[in-house]
DNA sequence: GCCGTTTTCGGCCCGACTGTTTTCAGTCG
């Protein structure tokens, strides 16, 4: 079991607490205990075999047990016995947006609710009307919150397999008789979301490959298996496909299953102006009635083939990047090795979990040249946010810590919450003392287009503003972005030098790809954050670069890929 | 269930918002 399957256990443990309605700061404790296992870097099973369990910041001995059982057993007494008390799809229910343990608890107990049909059917009967509490609204949005299970409910958050589909890979790679690997699909194209995982293999022995992958650890069930070919379920949720070709065809595998389906039609409608056939094996021209074979082993090949300059993954969606290339435009696009800093992340002060001298000693071992240290301000109230005199004292603490701290510059900034009414939980005499100011909302996100509208725009006006935090607020597959006119925001970041984040934090993403190349259209400038809560929140940032990359942006558009002095007279 | 330069017991970040009420429970972060 790895750390994403135990902490997944331990939030599902947290989960049926809450139904059962049992004491909040042991649920608390478990929820603590997942998220710190899920987040942490170290594979919890080297932490086991050095009996260093309990050294886990937030597992005590109770939990330490579970684990042991959960690593040495696949099972856990106190979950196998807990769960019996609510079937798992009444668990899941608590996923539905607006509906909480206390909710679900109610309709299960009173009505046996256990299904998302159940829950529409009742809904629908207008039953629940008669009781305390529940009225016309909350029928609507238990509908709303249905149709966005629905909606989502299939994909699969890039960040939540992205390592996994890259351990799959090493694996592979590793093996003696794998000439070359690559993990295609959406997720070489790094979209947001991920219906399944492929994977491309050449090798001389392809039956000893599919038996090799078949057999990996990370399987749950066979459900397909050729010589060429498998298909598996994976334990962590997805499928994944395996694909083996000869080595003379890596490079037309590699771009036909990279996709994306409309990139490769349109790539292959150009080739058959052409005279060419394109699929997965190679490139191949027609001489009288027969084809012949003229590249494939390159996914340059398949590009040069039909006169254009190799594309990258990322922006292959079939919007504008075949004609950009075929007139020499297309973009320089931004790479993780620009970025010189973050100016977005959280430490102790708030909800962070490390202090700031250590977020800026991971920060200078990725080679950063700065960061902003932006915790909370007090509205986002769980987090313990900065007050105005907190706010000062950080201030000279950084200036101490920056004295000891060489070859990095640690910037004072914060993330103030921006109010319903447009105004910040920070006076203007504070957020003046500081070097960056992010502003973000966290509260009353269904506002009307036009309020919402007219509430960002308050806060752009503010003069002490840098930078809009996470600008649509949405979360992937869980909370729609609010109603908010892009465009009036666009307008007035550009005419006041409001920078506007693209949070790297992967189920943000936030600025979207669709509204990067938007504000890019407005010359907005935009910074790659990673709103980091941890040490190995930093490594988000290649979820950002990729999100700014999918959106087209160049290096000019992200200011964080600026030296220290320029990016400064960027800030008021 | 976890944790301790306020500690080994007794705390455990809590404010904003919504929808329902007419003072508050539930949800969110």
């Amino acid at each position: 079991m790895d750390n994403i399957e135990i902490a997944n256990i331990l939030n599902q443990i947290a989960d049926i607490l809450e139904l059962k309605g049992g004491n909040k700061f042991k649920i608390g404790a478990y929820r603590h205990a997942a998220q710190i296992i899920e987040a942490m870097p170290k594979d919890i099973n080297e932490i086991y075999k050095k009996d260093e369990l309990e050294k886990i910041p937030g597992v005590g001995k109770s939990i330490a047990d579970h684990i042991r059982e959960l690593i040495e057993t696949g099972k856990c007494k106190k979950f196998e016995k807990i769960k019996k008390y609510v079937p798992k799809s009444v668990v899941d229910l608590i996923n539905i947006q607006g509906l909480g343990p206390k909710k679900v608890k109610f309709l299960y107990k009173k009505f046996n609710v256990k299904s998302i049909a159940d829950l529409e059917k009742l809904v629908k009967s207008h039953r629940l009307l008669r009781f305390k509490g529940w009225g016309k609204k909350s029928e609507q949005n238990i509908l709303k919150g249905i149709k966005l299970y629905h909606k989502f409910s299939k994909r699969f958050l890039l960040g939540r397999i992205y390592f996994l589909a890259q351990g799959i890979l090493k694996k592979l790679k590793a093996h003696r008789d794998v000439d070359k690997a690559e993990v295609c699909g959406s997720i070489r194209r790094m979209k947001e979301t991920i219906g399944d995982l492929d994977f491309l293999v050449t090798t001389r022995k392809p039956r000893e490959i599919t038996n090799f992958f078949v057999n990996l650890p990370e399987v749950q069930e066979i459900r397909a298996k050729g010589s060429t070919k498998a298909n598996v379920l994976l334990r962590r949720g997805p499928l994944a496909d395996l694909r083996v070709v000869k080595p003379e065809s890596f490079g037309a595998a590699l771009h036909y299953f990279t996709g994306s389906k409309a990139h490769n039609i349109a790539i292959r409608k150009i080739g058959v102006k052409k005279g060419l056939k394109i699929n997965e094996y190679g490139v191949f021209k027609r001489v009288g009635k027969k084809f012949v074979k003229i590249g494939g082993e390159k996914e340059e090949d398949i590009f040069k083939a039909v006169g254009l300059p190799w594309i990258p993954p990322e922006i292959r969606q079939n919007t504008g990047e075949i004609e950009a290339a075929e007139k020499g435009k297309l973009p320089n696009l931004v790479s993780l090795k620009d970025i010189q800093g973050d100016l977005h992340m959280h430490t102790k002060w708030s909800d962070g979990e490390n202090t700031i001298l250590e977020m800026a000693q991971a920060a200078k071992k990725k080679g950063y040249k700065y960061i902003a240290i932006t915790d909370h301000t007090p509205t986002v109230g769980v987090t313990h946010g900065l007050t105005p005199n907190r706010v000062l004292k950080q201030i000279k603490e950084i200036k101490k810590i920056n004295q000891k701290v060489k070859g990095i510059k640690i910037l004072s900034g914060i993330e103030v919450d921006i109010r319903k009414d447009g105004c910040l939980d920070l006076p203007d005499g504070i957020l003046k003392k500081l070097d960056v100011v992010i502003a973000s909302i966290h509260t009353a996100f269904h506002l009307p287009k036009k309020e919402m509208t007219k509430r960002i725009i308050r806060a752009m006006q503010n003069p002490n503003v840098d930078i809009i935090g996470h600008p649509t607020g949405r979360i992937i597959n869980k909370r729609e972005p609010y109603q908010l006119d892009l465009e009036e925001v666009f307008k007035i970041a550009r005419k006041n030098g409001i920078v506007m984040e693209i949070n790297a934090f992967w189920n943000r993403l936030d600025l979207n790809d669709i509204n990067i190349r938007l504000a890019k259209n407005f010359d907005v400038k935009m910074s790659i954050d990673t709103d980091a809560h941890s040490l190995s929140g930093l490594d988000m940032m290649i979820f950002g670069v990729a999100t700014a990359r999918r959106g087209w942006a160049e290096k000019k558009d992200i200011i964080n890929t600026l030296p220290l002095n320029k990016l400064l007279k960027i800030f008021k």
